[in-house]
DNA sequence: GCATGATCATGC
DNA sequence: GCATGATCATGC
């Protein structure tokens, strides 16, 4: 045995650790230990598949040390979630990759940081999350050895100065997911009251840990299963200028030109084929300026699940639309709690927004662009306070009046269906036309500044 | 003039 | 055929 020790592999050898692993591919921790001849109690053991995974096929003791699993190899083990999703293999959740100490973090350079140390080479173990199934049966579909390319890297950086920072002003309560694109700071405690302290603020903040967008894990996933979808995926921004720059302001630094022109001329000039009447003209032209041909993405937007809307201002100053999420169905909406909800989710997201602003003869003017996130209070507060409202009409059976614009600063329902005969039943049984959560424009523009 | 209710265009 | 993002119509 390698190492002179029982272990089927070699934990200090890269390549002998991932031949290790990829046995796993297409099979269960059940058929492996009986495999390996291993006595595995799975109904015992606590931490489900992860734990079972370290302890039992790598026999490495799970734990919250400061270095990689695989100290001598520098390798980290990580084991995440697939769901299906009509057909589809995508991450069931984003990737945790260790708790933000808030007091440690702040005297930590990039260069030296914990989270460096610990997850520059990770191993990835992808299994198939199965609802009702125990674990040592779910089927692992990808191992990958992940090392950052440089320029993810880099966005992660920029992402963990901007978390740190945050932290450093004090304001580690203020903490969300969408501050940041890949790396994110998400919540982490089972007790969602919990809070803990913060080193320049004596607001208390939640525990939150440094983890990978699952939109990010989106990535990998379809990095390692499909090659045809990586084809219409385009970077924006490479290594060499994100060492110079942010990677939002080289996104600002794209539009700087057609800032002032009309939305017409800027079609014209970069030979969009879109008609101006077709609702996805102003995405047309957005696309264009990125350098995107039809048919592409994106690659750094699609990583970060950035949402990214056009908005229009009239000439009065008043946004001419709000903004719609994706219609609700009342039935599941009321199983929803507030911290698990959709609508909670899609404001955790980063924004990035393109604004226009109508002239004297009508014509839209491209006036500026925005990355926004929606403040945790607001998220906290107004959207919770629209949702709260609308499960519980829905569940009084009075699912026709829901939370109006007036009702709420920054967030309301409002229908959103194909035409009135689409509709959708309530828990109750009624047909109701489809209604969405709107983010009202009044508010957005005064988040932005406009 | 604005909130509210209703519907459209496109791509997958 | 529908989800998604966008836009229109009307009545107060």
């Amino acid at each position: 045995m390698p190492n002179g020790t029982e272990l089927p592999y070699d934990p200090t050898d890269r390549d002998s650790i991932l031949a290790h692993a990829q046995r796993l591919i297409g099979r269960t921790l059940r058929e492996m230990a009986r495999d390996l001849d291993v006595q595995i109690d799975f109904t015992s053991d606590k931490g489900g598949f992860g734990s079972a995974l370290e302890r039992h096929y790598f026999r490495i003791n799970p734990g919250n040390k400061s270095e990689p699993d695989f100290e001598e190899a520098g390798i980290e083990l990580k084991s995440t979630p697939l769901k299906r999703v009509r057909s589809k293999l995508v991450a069931k959740e984003r990737l945790v990759l260790g708790m933000i100490d808030y007091c440690a973090i702040v005297g930590e350079q990039w260069e030296n940081s914990s989270f460096l140390r610990k997850n520059a080479h990770l191993l990835l173990v992808f299994y198939l999350h199965e609802p009702g199934k125990d674990p040592a049966d779910f089927v692992i579909k990808i191992v990958r050895l992940w090392e950052f390319p440089p320029e993810d890297l880099e966005i992660i950086r920029q992402d963990w100065h901007k978390i740190v920072a945050k932290i450093r002003e004090g304001r580690a309560h203020e903490l969300s997911e969408g501050d940041t694109l890949y790396l994110a700071a998400c919540t982490k405690s089972a007790d969602s009251s919990k809070r803990t302290k913060q080193p320049y603020s004596s607001v208390p903040a939640k525990p939150r840990a440094l983890a990978l967008k699952a939109s990010y894990m989106n990535s990998i996933i379809r990095d390692s299963l499909e090659r045809r979808e990586k084809a219409g995926l385009r970077p924006l921004v490479d290594a060499q200028e994100l060492s110079k720059t942010d990677f939002e302001s080289a996104i600002a630094e794209r539009f700087a030109p057609y800032i002032g022109k009309t939305a017409d001329e800027i079609a014209g000039l970069l030979g969009v084929k879109a008609s101006r009447s077709s609702k996805g003209y102003f995405a047309s032209i957005t696309d264009a300026i990125l350098g995107l041909s039809p048919g592409e993405r994106a690659a750094e937007f699609e990583k970060a699940g950035l949402v990214v809307r056009t908005m229009r201002i009239l000439p009065s100053g008043r946004p001419k639309e709000d903004i719609s999420f994706r219609a609700f169905d009342y039935r599941k909406l009321v199983e929803q709690t507030w911290e698990e909800s959709d609508l909670r989710e899609e404001l955790s997201k980063r924004f990035f927004f393109v604004i226009y602003r109508l002239n004297a003869s009508g014509a839209p003017v491209l006036a500026a662009t925005r990355f926004w996130s929606m403040p945790l209070n607001d998220v906290e507060t107004h959207a919770r306070a629209c949702f709260e409202e609308t499960v519980l009409r829905i569940r009084e059976d009075r699912a026709e009046y829901l939370p109006r614009k007036s009702d709420n600063p920054a967030v309301h329902v409002r229908p959103h269906a194909r035409d009135s005969r689409d509709v959708i039943e309530t828990p109750s049984g009624k047909k109701l036309c489809k209604k969405s959560f709107w983010l009202n424009g009044s508010y957005i523009k005064d988040q932005l500044g406009l």
